[in-house]
DNA sequence: TTGAAAGCGCTAACAG
DNA sequence: CTGTTAGCGCTTTCAA
């Protein structure tokens, strides 16, 4: 036989499924006696109730849909440990699926997720495109977005990457670099904007002189193509410290400098920014800026569940480009 | 007023909801009129199917449930894409849960697979309790265990580690190496010690001696504190290049080395296994054999399914213990 | 305290 | 080709 059900429970225990129901859920008072026979039945049949019955007939999936971009991409799984952790905690489960940055999957996922019932949506995602909000915003059911690049008309921006970039510069500052350059990307997301604007601030308080170039984006590869060129302006203008607005960045051009027998910090310092977890192990170490992943997931998925549960508020409350994150003095070692 | 359902979609078409139905499971013949008049419903009231319901009265979930330890330990989060593909591609969605290495959790998450009426269930870990695996194997529904340490009554393991550490072996003989010092866990993982297996064959067959140190356990930690002993025998023994069982020893160990002035691969070499995702980016470059993790998933994933598809198979026939990889020359470079 | 019965949204005979 | 009807396994009135 298959999966037994309430009814051969209510069989074995002699009573009805209703009572087998309220033992189940302690809804409504139950005799000892009956909740006996009820258990035992329960246990002899290693009975497990039918979560998708059940949710149909109470309209409550406790579903959250997640979509992540990649979980493969380290600072994502972080923020979805965060996100699993809180909703564990508050009995909400999670449906999760991977877009791998394609917004036509984006949109079918979104679908799929309304049938099957999820009561609430997480988008993960870098630059999450414009069709897609427009879709969750079309609908009934809230949604938060956690996007690190997005530049869209979301403001409640909880991290204060100006601030940050601009604790790290004086940071460097104050181990006695001069002339620090600022490396971001090309394609001036938002965030890599305001790190700039940090720094900037930081450099002008002091005195001293702005210098910056762009790479492409903000990957290894970026960061290693720009090379070339940042070696030219390290030569020219006397640069003793890189500040890359992201720790691939980062990686990429100590990778350079590492082919081209440039030591990283004896020859120069390289600051990154972001945590990464390769930070850490990474030789040389490399000075970066803690991005507290696990918390912005966790925040995102408390912030659902009250919405979720207050359902007073109405969409219009939602926030939806939430981030999050506390700060912690820069790791690492910076030479000079 | 909320989702709409079946029967707003036919009172708005007019016709019955079987039509509808039929219509959208283009289950049976229907006149063009009255699908017109259907999709024309659907599109109007954006309805979307209730997959809850849907699942309930069809017994086919289409939820494949799987149990990680933890997603943000890189090989996993590659064996999930593998798992996550191939099941999208056959129309298979993925409950996903992380265990955290939690035995009580694990049975708990097993629970809930049930309840939510996952079709299979395939647990991705590292070590997997006894407890878990019984319980798997007293239900009905089919599992698969990928599992990089376990060590029980299971056999097929598909990833050929021995030979694998042997053509390794070879290769780094190859480049000049006399004398290797094979490193490993204290904990004797079976795949540790078909490695070791691999190693002593390769090493015997060039008439070589055999060198071998324990570290306390696989993880970065472990490599890095070996370091001084490691050091020892290094110079005993005149060792000039070291073969980690694992690729977080090697980084460990690497690093021990870094500290100490120790220039890799320039005074000796380092390789490694596993073909960690950042043995790519890292400098000086680890020499390393690729597993690859997303094959793993997606083989998983595609067994999984054709048992699902072929009833007829008994339980029986399900190899539980599923670990898969092709091999690839051996990357990074060692010198001499 | 208990059971009978209705119904969640859907599919699948069955009869027309 | 189409509509009516009987459930899927569960919760929850409503009476008893």
């Amino acid at each position: 036989m298959s999966q037994p059900t309430i009814k051969d429970v209510a069989k074995l225990a002699g009573v009805s499924i209703s009572t087998v129901s309220r033992v189940m859920n302690d809804s409504k008072p139950v005799s000892e006696d009956s909740r006996k026979k009820v258990e035992d039945a329960i246990k002899k049949l290693d009975f497990k109730r039918n979560e998708l019955a059940r949710s149909l007939v109470m309209k409550r999936s406790n579903i959250i849909g997640v979509i992540v971009k990649d979980i493969a991409i380290p600072y994502m799984a972080e923020i979805i440990r965060g996100l699993e952790e809180v909703g564990r905690q508050k009995k909400y489960d999670i449906f999760l699926s991977s877009s791998y940055g394609n917004t036509e999957s984006e949109l079918e996922i979104v679908d799929f997720m309304f049938r099957k019932q999820a009561e609430g949506i997480i988008i993960v995602g870098e630059n999450i495109s414009n069709d897609v909000i427009y879709k969750l915003k079309e609908n009934t059911i809230p949604y938060i977005f956690i996007d690190k690049f997005y530049d869209g008309d979301f403001s409640s921006n909880l991290i204060d990457y100006e601030k940050s970039a601009y604790q790290m510069t004086i940071e460097i500052i104050k181990r006695g670099h001069k002339n620090i350059l600022f490396v971001k990307d090309d394609k001036d997301y938002k965030i890599e904007k305001l790190k700039y604007e940090g720094y900037k601030s930081a450099i002008r308080e002091y005195g001293l002189n702005i210098f910056h170039i762009n790479a492409d984006d903000v990957h290894i590869e970026d960061g290693y193509n720009l090379g070339p060129k940042l070696l030219k302006r390290v030569k020219e203008d006397k640069i003793s410290c890189i500040f890359a607005a992201e720790d691939d960045l980062a990686f990429g051009i100590i990778n350079y400098f590492y082919d081209q027998k440039i030591r990283v910090p004896d020859d120069i310092s390289v600051a990154g920014f972001g945590g990464s977890k390769f930070a850490e192990i990474y030789k040389p170490t490399l000075a970066t800026f803690q991005i507290y992943y696990y918390d912005i997931g966790a925040g995102a998925m408390s912030k659902l569940i009250k919405i979720l549960k207050n359902k007073s508020l109405s969409k219009d409350t939602v926030t939806p480009h939430l981030v999050h994150c506390k700060m912690e003095e820069s790791v690492g070692f910076l030479n000079k």
